[in-house]
DNA sequence: GGGTTGCCCGTTTTT
DNA sequence: CGGGCAACCC
């Protein structure tokens, strides 16, 4: 599993690569456009590729054809992409084209090389080797830090937003010195750039660096030493980039740098799926690449291998709607028989009524010879994910909600690697806070107080402070053993596997009696957990070369297994392709979701729109889409319109499956949600015979007997409710009729 | 130092 | 409605 991210030291120098003569046999599986896309090696080339139109393949084949042209050796060539998962496809795939050289190619994420170039000059950037690249949870702790010591209401301003200025910084490549006062945030009266000093301040005297820095540090790198940016330069004869509409800017200047002395950089992206702008992704990278790479080329690739017409039909009408766009109409290269079957469009009462019929439609699909494994449901947000995990469940179908929590974040997880840092490396105060009183030991803020005086006045790490610190007999004894413990496992480490060091402290340090004891749900999970850890480790020969690994990787189990159903983000999506595809929840307020409206406004609305764009082309055969018209958000019901994007689909390719008799099915719902009242209040529900349709349940029954404060009238009990028109008991004053905004729980 | 209660707030997520 | 966290009490 590591080897996937190792790279062949190969890069001796010697002659000039050997030019070929003739083409190479694989060209000939390619289209015209994509044949020109990999074959237009020299100077800038932007391949606008739409989805399914067969990027992944252009982008193999195009370094295979440098290679096999002999127009560079492999360690000449730089291909980066976003994720893990896209880098090691691209890896697979290359090596069955080329074999073991494509172990040379410098191919990864931008993260990765970030790493591997810091990992050669740390010391120029202020780091020592074997830096540690902190998770989310460590940025965040290090900056509430900051914070709360500089006195910081942490609750108006809170760390996490502190933590979102500064990443939006970094990836617009800026250290703090270089952020402008105009660029300065108001966050916090202006405080945030301060305190983004002393959080670049404090990463480097804890020898870390955060995901952000493994770009800046790197650009920091090349400003300070032009001769390693020059060997750089010409070390890369050719430059390939992924998913280019999700580049940052500080992504941008990385790769302008570096195709600097040969030109050859090669970007394929989709603008129509840009959709991480939140994250500091710049939509303009791709929109303006003619502008800023002089003399680029742009190929467009819109022959469609994935979908039907009628799913290419609604996609493209959709997406239609977006102004700013570089403009590709995408054909069907394949074409079928009537378009295939047309998108189906469905309205249901509630978002549990969608779900149910949902998965009865897969069932259906499933007997008439769809696997489930070409199946998936894709929501907006994860939330949505509850309602059809309930049903699935009831259903006994096979499933996986990909996303979420991801392996590396668990907490049991990221407790255990910090025992293994802190075994590694005892400088690592990040990790010694986080293990040292868990299990509990009785080592509270007042220790680590005491301790983190010892060790600003000797200059040393926290763990190598216990030594000089004076404490209290009790904690002394605990942490003499501690010390004990980590130095036991650091020696251990040297003749055993990881697994083993990493079995033996979580066993002696007690963490894993922690969790035997515990009696929640989750406990039995989180020893799975741990010992899925203990398979991981076993793949590693040292515990150094996993903790390299485990940083920059985010999930292992994304992987579904033989039949399974997978539920996920839209987000999640990109890039993959199912047969059948639902896509619940399209409603005003979800999607588009309300705070991307209220955040970003027409921007944010387009780019929701682009994420619809994405959702429907992952569809190959069909495409279901649905909407409730009522559902549960943050505890209420709530009555959404259906979303726009519904309206904005070709009635030519799209097919209302929405019961018919809306007015019937109105009644039932009405009686449906009658009943589930009763039933809330445990009473048992008779005959709704006598029952009319014109029935609207009370909106909010859960305010009954609750206690209210009213301005004038003071304290009292709300006796009955009528909609809004609460009748209250008041202590005071006796009962009263009184309209629900003018009290106030207590 | 540890457990409990009460209050606030609520997208998307890779590395 | 429920999770997460901070203030509060033992």
């Amino acid at each position: 599993m590591s080897d996937i991210f190792d790279f062949d030291e190969a890069d001796v120098a010697s002659a000039e690569p050997v030019k070929a003569k003739h083409e190479p046999e694989f060209l000939k599986a390619l289209n015209p456009e994509q044949y020109q896309a990999v074959t237009t090696t020299e100077g800038p080339v932007l391949v606008l590729s739409g989805a399914g139109t067969g990027k992944t393949r252009v982008l193999t084949t195009r370094i295979a054809y440098i290679l096999a042209m002999g127009l560079a050796r492999p360690w000449e060539v730089l291909a980066v992409t976003f994720t893990n998962k896209a880098a090691k496809e691209m890896k697979e795939r290359l090596e069955k084209m080329v074999g073991p050289d494509a172990r040379s190619v410098w191919l990864g994420t931008f993260h990765r090389i970030g790493v591997r170039i810091l990992s050669k000059y740390p010391e120029c950037v202020g780091l020592k080797p074997n830096f540690v690249v902190l998770g989310t949870d460590d940025q965040e702790r290090l900056v509430k830090q900051i914070m709360q010591g500089a006195g910081v209401d942490i609750k108006r301003y809170t760390p996490a937003t502190m933590l979102d200025i500064i990443q939006r910084w970094k990836d617009r490549g800026l250290a703090p010195s270089a952020v402008t006062g105009a660029q300065n945030s108001g966050f916090c009266e202006g405080r945030a750039l301060g305190f983004y000093h002393v959080y670049q301040q404090r990463l480097r005297e804890l020898n870390a660096v955060d995901f952000g820095d493994l770009l800046l540090l790197p650009l920091e790198l090349f400003k300070i030493r032009p001769d390693i940016l020059a060997g750089y330069q010409n070390q890369f004869r050719y430059i390939l980039v992924d998913e280019y509409q999700d580049t940052n800017i500080a992504q941008y200047m990385f790769l302008r740098l570096l195709s600097k002395a040969y030109g050859n950089l090669c970007c394929v992206g989709d603008d129509d799926q840009s959709i991480y702008s939140w994250r500091g992704a710049e939509v303009e990278n791709i929109l303006g690449f003619d502008k800023t790479f002089t003399d680029a080329l742009t190929i467009r690739l819109e022959r469609n291998y994935r979908s039907t017409e009628h799913i290419l039909g609604a996609a493209s009408a959709l997406i239609s709607n977006n102004s700013g766009r570089l403009g590709k109409t995408l054909k069907v290269a394949n074409e079928t028989a009537g378009g295939g079957e047309l998108v189906k469009v469905s309205g249901y009462w509630n978002g549990s009524d969608e779900a149910e019929k949902i998965i009865q439609e897969i069932e259906v699909q499933q007997a008439r010879g769809t696997p489930l494994s070409d199946m998936a449901i894709l929501v907006r947000a994860s939330f949505q994910t509850r309602e059809f995990e309930e049903v699935l469940l009831r259903y006994g179908i096979p499933y996986k909600v990909i996303g979420g929590f991801k392996f590396y974040e668990r907490e049991e997880i990221r407790d255990a690697v910090a025992y293994l840092r802190l075994i590694l490396n005892q400088t690592d105060d990040l990790a010694f806070l986080r293990v040292v009183n868990k299990p509990r030991r009785g080592i509270g803020d007042k220790v680590i107080e005491v301790l983190t005086t010892a060790a600003k006045t000797h200059s040393v790490s926290l763990f190598e402070a216990i030594a000089w610190a004076e404490l209290k007999p009790a904690v002394r004894k605990t942490l003499d053993w501690f010390v004990n413990l980590i130095k036991e496992g650091k020696e251990l480490s040297k003749s055993m596997n990881p697994a083993q060091v990493a079995n033996k402290i979580l066993e002696d340090s007690g963490y894993m009696t922690m969790w035997r004891m515990d009696k929640s749900i989750e406990s039995d999970g989180r020893i799975e957990n741990i010992k899925e850890l203990y398979n991981v480790l076993g793949d590693f020969a040292s515990l150094n070369e996993f903790l390299d690994y485990a940083a920059l990787v985010t999930d292992t189990d994304d992987k579904t297994e033989g039949e399974q159903l997978v539920v996920m983000t839209l987000h999640a999506s990109e890039g993959l392709e199912f047969d059948n595809v639902f896509l619940p929840g399209w409603e005003e307020g979800l999607f588009p979701h309300q705070k991307a409206l209220d955040e970003a406004g027409d921007e944010g609305l387009e780019e929701e729109r682009r994420l619809a764009y994405v959702g429907l082309t992952r569809a190959k055969k069909r495409a279901y889409i649905s909407y409730a018209s009522s559902r549960k958000m943050y505890g209420q019901w709530q009555n959404p319109m259906p979303s726009r994007f519904v309206d904005e689909l070709p009635a030519d390719h799209i097919m209302d499956c929405t019961e018919n008799a809306m007015g019937r099915r109105g009644a039932y719902d009405r009686i449906d949600r009658y009943v589930a009242d009763l039933e809330r209040k445990g009473k048992t529900f008779a005959s709704f015979d006598n029952w009319t349709p014109n029935y609207t349940p009370p909106k909010k029954t859960k305010r009954l007997g609750k206690r209210v404060f009213h301005d004038s009238f003071g304290y009292g009990t709300v006796i009955r409710e009528e909609g809004d028109r609460l009748e209250v008991h008041f202590d005071d004053v006796g009962p009263k009729k009184v309209l629900a905004r003018f009290l106030e729980a207590v």
